[in-house]
DNA sequence: GGCTTGTTTCGAAAGTCATCAAGACAGGGG
DNA sequence: CCCCTGTCTTGATGACTTTCGAAACAAGCC
């Protein structure tokens, strides 16, 4: 798994002009939105957290398809998104699929969002 | 939907862990979908740095239509993207309109992505 | 009142996405 | 070797998104 027939898996992304200090430049934002962009469906989204809070520290596809009302293709396609997006890896170990997050891909977007959270109790006004 | 092809997991095992644990429900799945959905477009990325990355907090429309090849209706649909989604909000003040951020929806972000990223001693399958 | 500038809404064209069914591919076991 | 189960790819389709120009709305100024 993690083919490089597909291509665009970003390795990692170079990190990373506080967002408080100064806006986004047009590549960091392209690369960052295609992250995001993958969280913005919702089986994508519970996929994800099924993988992260797995205890084993990854989880085979066959655990991800119960549960939800989607058919395997779909779920399969949806595991490719967040792979390609790079907060995925995947490996075929005999019969079964797994499935494990890139922690440092996440830790970049949570990171991004944490600093664009105003930390002074912004004067909103009224 | 479709649970007519999802095959009954095999009574069997090693494969089929627990799966009882703390992952996402729907309905929190998908309001935080629609927030990172909102995130998922570069235009909306880059609006949203510049938003967050003001010294004043705030920031005029007027400012944030210089800097993009799109025209000002698309500015204002991707903004009230991002106010919709619950990110930003806005005010009309005489001629200006202005936004800012709304950080409790952000940070909820950051955490759950801080806590989506393993703690790091993951054995991650080589 | 009418003009000017700033912002949003409307309507439409082009592109992208989620989803399914059907079938292909991979690996284990008879 | 063929079959069975698990997973992925293909191809199609309906829904949604991005984007635009044109028009509407809002507020200030003559």
């Amino acid at each position: 798994m993690s083919k490089q027939i597909l291509p665009q898996i970003p390795a990692e992304v170079e990190c990373c002009a506080p967002l408080t200090e100064e806006a986004l430049d047009v590549d960091q934002a392209g690369d960052l939105a295609r992250m995001f962009k993958a969280l913005g469906d919702p089986v994508r989204l519970r996929l994800l957290s099924m993988i992260t809070s797995a205890p084993d520290g990854e989880v085979c596809v066959c655990d991800l398809t119960v549960g939800f009302d989607v058919s395997g293709p779909t779920i399969s396609h949806h595991l490719r998104v967040l792979r390609e997006a790079g907060l995925v890896d995947s490996e075929r170990r005999g019969t079964w699929v797994y499935y494990w997050p890139r922690p440092e891909n996440l830790r970049q977007l949570s990171a991004l969002l944490d600093a664009a959270a105003p930390v002074l109790a912004a004067p909103v006004p009224a």
